[in-house]
Formats: structure tokens, sequence, C-alpha cells
DNA sequence: TTGATACTGATAGGTCAATCTCATTAAGAA
DNA sequence: TTCTTAATGAGATTGACCTATCAGTATCAA
């Protein structure tokens, strides 16, 4: 339980490579992007510090069926993702479809919805 | 490799476990309810079995954000899940919405997709 | 009915994401 | 600068899911 909070370096690069991005990323991915700004960066340190920028709201994960959960800035509002099934990049989708909750049936109630789109990105096509 | 295939009680009761649901099921919970039709029945069974049937095209994987795969069977066509966060059971959706590939940037390709919703089922209101 | 062999059940083993442990380091208040 | 203690890094450990192994069983063509 920490009293105190305090800022590091460590914290800090993970934060900045999540902000320098087009969509949500691994945490093994992250840990390879942030080695650049904290050479010693070890694996356990980016899971601790993505919960603790989860606690804090800035962070959340995103979770891509059949996949690991990955992680990203809390700062793009509602949107899904697109998953290449070459290179397995996820990237951000801009709008959400209309009609999401016509599919339900009577009784139920629906909190919030993921869609995921498979395919191929721009780069791999 | 199988050069034949025979037909086995383990078998049969997994399909039929399958044919009489309303959503996609996890191997754990295929292996109890088959296992009223055969008490013996081992969970590895239920793995290999439902590799089989996915490569018969008779039994098709789902995968909810989040969750161990489920399986169900394919003669449901195209649908979507609703997964309850108070039961954790997933249900079936009957339609889908349009205007999914308009998410898609330029220069993405989009083979096929996931809708998820996340809430409440009837029974858990 | 018989025989070749596909299938089964139990369990050990593998894989991978994530957490725990603990000695060491370093943030930041005083 | 000093000192408390939060945070770190390395590696061991866990837990979930699934597969491999292998001796024994059951299917089905002949």
């Amino acid at each position: 339980m920490s009293l105190e909070r305090r800022t590091t370096k460590q914290k800090e690069a993970i934060k900045s490579v999540l902000a320098g991005e087009v969509g949500p990323l691994l945490p093994d991915e992250i840990h390879g992007l942030a080695l650049k700004a904290v050479p010693s960066l070890g694996i356990a340190t980016v899971y601790r510090s993505l919960k603790s920028l989860q606690d804090e709201g800035l962070v959340c994960c995103v979770e891509i069926p059949g996949q690991a959960p990955r992680y990203e800035s809390t700062d793009r509002g509602h949107h899904h993702h697109f998953h290449c099934r070459e290179c397995h990049a996820v990237f951000d989708l801009e709008k959400c479809v209309e009609g999401i909750k016509s599919l339900v049936p009577p009784g139920f109630r629906v909190s919030d919805h993921e869609i995921t789109l498979f395919g191929v990105c721009k780069a791999c096509s």
C-alpha cells in the first residue's frame, strides 16, 4: 500500500511510450520501447507501472479476442480496434457504429461493448 | 495422423452437449455436462474431440476478450455474443450491425470482425 | 470373432502471462 | 545532506490452459 507516490524515470518512460502510439501495446512491446530510455528496465516494473497507471486512470487495458491484454492511454475517448493478421499490430479506429443496443434481447442490460476488426493493415497490403 | 475416423460415445456426447446450447461453452463446462452421458470422460478427450470437431467443420472457437476460448456448433450462421458480468455466461445474439467496414481507414482490408457486448443477462437482472 | 489400430483416461509436462520475493537503489521530505 | 521507505531488477514462482505420453480400451473392417 503506497502512502506516497514517487516520480520515477521508469514510469515516466512507460507513460511517454504509450503517449506516442497509434494503438494499444503489449507489456513486452512497452518494455522493448521503454528500454531505450531506461536500459535497465525490468519487465516486472512494466507490469507494476501499468497497474499503477490504471489506478490513476491514465492508462486502460484493451483486450483483443484470443490475445494477451494490451495497454493504451485513456485520452483517446471511445473507439475500437483493428488487428492485422500479418504483422499482429493493433490500430485504433476513429468511429463507432450505431445500433449496438438493438442486438440485445429484452431483459438484458448492456453496459459496454467491444468491436474488433480483423484483416490486413495498410503496410502489409 | 488418423487414417480413419471412428465414432465414439465420448465425441458424440460432446457434440450433443454443444447442440443443446444457447451460447459457446468453455472446455470445462463441456466436460461437466458431457460427464452425465460418459461418467469416465477425461478433460484431455474433451480437448482432443474439440480439435477434431473443428477440423471437421462442425464446431468453431469463440474468443471473448479477456477470456479463455469457448466452443459452439457452426450451424448458427454469423452472429455475435453477450457476456454477463454477473454469472459469466455467454449468449448468442441474433443480428449483426451495419456499417462495420466504414470504421476502417483507407488501405486496410477487413476479413472479419468480432462484436462482444458486456452487461447483465436477463436471469441476473 | 478376430486383429489392427484409433481412441481413451490419467497425469506429467510445457507454455506463457503475470506475480512474488528480496536485496538493492533512489525519491523526496526534513 | 540525511534518512525513511517507495520503487526497482532479477529470477523464482504461480496459475491457467493446453498438449504429450503411454498403457489399456473399444471400434470396425475383414
